[in-house]
DNA sequence: TAATATTTTGCAACACTGTTGCGCTCTTAA
DNA sequence: TTAAGAGCGCAACAGTGTTGCAAAATATTA
C-alpha cells in the first residue's frame, strides 16, 4: 500500500477535512488494520500521543463521514473507516462481528443491517447490530 | 401490582437466587419500570444505596438469567428483566429500541433478533441489536 | 439455643474511558 | 509580514464499572 497517504489525502479532500499530519497518521493506522479499533488501540500505535488529540481527530472524522462508530459492549467505542461510497446513511449500516476469543471487531460490510418492521409509533433513525462469536482466525 | 414481591420471590426461588432485601428491592424497581435501566438509574430510585451492592446484585441476576444486558451506546450498560420463560439463549434474543429524544430503552420482545447467515468461518454466540429512533411517547 | 461458617452488604479506593478548558503552536489568509 | 483561525499538547475532570476488605446479616451445625 505505497500510495496510502495519497489515498488518504484524496478522501480528506473529498470530505472537506484538512489534512494535518496527525490526521494522516490516524487515518493510516485505521486503514492498515482493517478492523474496528478503539481509541486506546489507536493510541498504542504511537510512541507518544495525546488521547485528546486522537479523540478530537476521530470526532472530525466522524462528523465528516470518514469513519463510523460501533458499540460492541466491550466498554470502549470502536472506530472503523467508511467505504469510499459511504454516506453514513441507513443504507450504509452493516453488521459488526466481535470475536469472543481475540476481541477483534470485524466490519461485515457485505451484511447490511436488515430492515425491521417496528411496532406502531416507533421511528427508525439508526441501528447498531453486533454479533458476538468466534472469528475465522480463532476457530 | 400488589403481589409484586411474591412474584419476585417465586422467580428468585425458581432461579436459585437467595431473596435478600436488597435483591427484592432491586427486582421491584426493575419490574415497576418496564424499560431497561442503567445502574445509575436504579441507584436514583433509592435514597441511599451503594453502587457496588447494586452492581453485585445485578451480576447475580445476570448469572442466573433473571435479567439480560443491553449495550445501546449510551455509555452505560442497561439491564432489563427477562421473561418468565427466558433461558437467556439465542431464541430469547430480541431487539432493543433506544429513543433519541427521551433516552428510554424499550425491550421489543416481539421482535426477535433475525437469523444472519454469517460468512464462512464465523460462529454465532450472541447478538446485540439496538435500533435508535423516536419512541411512541415522543412522536 | 449457642457457636460457627457462609453469604451479603457498605465503604473506600481504584481503573478505564471519554471529555473539556486553556494556552501554545502551526497553518492559512490578508 | 502580520493577524486570524485551526489544531495540538497538557492537565484536569466526569462518568461508569470494579475490587479488597471488614462489618453485618443469614444460614448451618453442634
Ligand atoms: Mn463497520
Ligand atoms: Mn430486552
Ligand atoms: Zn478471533
Ligand atoms: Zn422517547
Amino acid at each position: 500500500m505505497a500510495n496510502m497517504n495519497h489515498e488518504g489525502e484524496q478522501k480528506f479532500e473529498k470530505k472537506n477535512i484538512r489534512p494535518t499530519s496527525m490526521r494522516k497518521l490516524i487515518y493510516r493506522i485505521l486503514s492498515e488494520k482493517d478492523q474496528a479499533m478503539s481509541l486506546y488501540e489507536i493510541e498504542q500505535q504511537f510512541d507518544q500521543v495525546e488521547r485528546s488529540t486522537i479523540f478530537r481527530t476521530l470526532r472530525v472524522f466522524q462528523d465528516n463521514c470518514l469513519i463510523h462508530l460501533i458499540y460492541d459492549g466491550t466498554g470502549a467505542v470502536k472506530y472503523a473507516l467508511c467505504d469510499d461510497d459511504c454516506s453514513c446513511g441507513i443504507n450504509d449500516l452493516h453488521i459488526h462481528f466481535l470475536c469472543s476469543s481475540c476481541g477483534n471487531n470485524y466490519c461485515l460490510k457485505e451484511l447490511p443491517v436488515p430492515y425491521m418492521d417496528l411496532p406502531e409509533g416507533y421511528t427508525f433513525e439508526n441501528a447498531n447490530f453486533v454479533i458476538r462469536g468466534i472469528c475465522p482466525d480463532c476457530q
